[in-house]
This record gives C-alpha cells, structure tokens and sequence, in this order.
DNA sequence: GGCGTTCTCTGGAATGATTCCAGTATCGAA
DNA sequence: TTCGATACTGGAATCATTCCAGAGAACGCC
C-alpha cells in the first residue's frame, strides 16, 4: 500500500519554478530555501545560506538566480538607501518598508490605508506609473536605546 | 544717496549656510547653485556644474558639501535603486518622486492626497519613524515611445 | 534512454559610486 | 593678526554588483 500514490509529490519550489517557465536548478531552489523564514535577506546573506546547503557556489550564480527568480516575480528586491539590496519571497501584496537608520533592519508594514490611496500620483508628467514603493525611515527599538 | 544702504546685501546662498551653522565657502555655494533649476542632479553632475563655475574643484570637496548640506536640512538626498544618488534643494515639504525604470529621470510629484495617511505606518514594530518616502516607478514618455 | 540545444554555473577580472586617509589651505572668532 | 577648527586636495581603497568566456547541467525530442 505504500506505493499507491504513485510518485513523491515535487516540492513546492520545483512547481513554483516549473510555473513561473523557469529550469529548476540546485542553486535556484537553495535561494527559494534560502529566503523562507529570512526575508529581507542581503545577497550576501543568500550566498552564505546557499553554501551552507550546497557546498561551493559561485556568487554569480546566486546573483543570476536571484535576477531570474526576482524577473518571474517569485521575489521581490528592494534597496533601501545606503544599503546593500535585499530580497523577500513575500510577494504580490501591497504590503511596505521600515528601514532603521542606525543598524539597516528591514521590517514589513501593510499598507496603511488598505487600500492605496497614495499609488495614485496626483500628477504623472506623462510617465506610466507601474509601482509605487514606500519605504518609512527611523530607528529600530535596539538603536533607539542603544548608546 | 545710492550709497544709503549700507553694504550690499549677502546673496540667500550665503545667509542659508551661515543660518545653518556652516562655514561659508566657494565650493559649498557653488553646489547650491549647482542644484538652483537643475534639481535630481547626481553628485557627478554637481561636480561637473561645481567645475565650470569655480574651476579645479575635488571630487571629495563637493561630496562632503553635498554631506554637509543633506544634514543641515538644506539639500534632500534621495537613491533610486539601482541609480547614482541624486540632490534636490526642495526640502520641507511633503513631496515625492517618480522614476523611469528606462533612462533613470526622475520627476516631483506632490503627495497625491494632500496630507499625509500612508505617512503612518499601521504597525511600526517598535519603529521611531520619522519619514515617509514615496516612489513611483513607471516609463517616461520618451522611453514608454522609443524604440 | 540517448542526443543536442539552450540555459546555467564557474572563476576571475572589471566597474562605478562612494569613502578613507594624511597633509595642506582656508574660514572666521578672538 | 593670530590661531584653532574646519574644509579641501590627491590618491588609494572599498564594496556591491556586473561582465566575460568557457565548462557544465536541464529538458524537449527522437
């Protein structure tokens, strides 16, 4: 009875990536592991995980697959000022930054109207807006007691 | 009786800087003039305005102007992912920016709402949140044309 | 199951904006 | 006018990211 289900169902990545036309490579899906349960992770960070996981894998190959996964949407990338770029899986949503001036911690904040009344340029200059971003600045509890 | 105004007045560049509690110099007057109408410059701009105004000038010299100026409230600094920084003297009020993904220009806009609702965050994780940065991503009509 | 095309990964070097450093020049208060 | 603090010079360094050419892996097709 242990072989009526007929095959290991595919990881949910694998699927995701199949999905989105992508070829599911070792680097890709150790990225996608990567970033679950650490959002607003640096390249850097991924790099580190991925070796972690893999064994010896290029930079390059963790900045392609962050490109190719961030270009098919399963990612989003966002570089606060100063700071290196940072990735997130949670995508989709309407959902912004805080960014800490002191430390460079990256916390989520829902939109805080719901709805997105400020997505809405009041003037546009002609340009076709796809994206607005919003991004809060200030001081994360630790730096604001810190010395 | 031409003479009955004591001396001629101080050009406002130089009454901003000393309002501020900055040394009045020529590379540092030179910038603000820089940025006068030619707002979202990069600091490669300014240096190369900075230039043509006063001559031989270092690259150091205006980035630390253009430092020194940001924290005193009289220039705003903002970073396009993926761009150069840029400088603008519009500083105090409430005012946001669309950038072209094409050639990187970047244009005002005005807070589409008048006051500011998304300025506060539904939940700030313990956040001190002192600004609210807004920026649209789009095409500009040059790019959203050409080939 | 093997084959070939196409995309991905490796390793190393390059880029470009920005910053660091030590020494010299300048500003402006006394 | 002098002096101390601050700004500027020139050159080298940093850091995230990208470019490059070639070796390797994925997957559609036979």
């Amino acid at each position: 009875m242990a072989h009526a289900v007929a095959a290991v169902p595919a990881p949910p990545e694998h699927e995701l990536l199949r999905g989105a036309g992508l070829r599911v490579t070792g680097v890709r899906l150790a990225v996608l592991r990567a970033l679950d349960g650490h959002e607003h992770s640096t390249a850097d960070d991924v790099v580190r995980a991925v070796r972690a996981d893999l064994g010896a894998v290029s930079v390059q190959a963790v900045y392609d697959s962050l490109h190719a996964l961030a270009t098919a949407g399963l990612l989003r990338r966002m570089e606060p000022a100063g700071h290196p770029a940072r990735y997130e899986r949670r995508v989709g949503d309407n959902h912004h930054h805080i960014v800490c001036r002191g430390c460079g911690l990256v916390a989520d904040v829902d939109c805080a109207v719901g709805h997105s009344p400020c997505l809405t340029p009041s003037e546009t200059h002609g340009f076709a807006v796809d994206l607005a971003e919003v991004t809060f600045w200030g001081l994360c509890p630790e730096c604001a007691n810190g010395p």
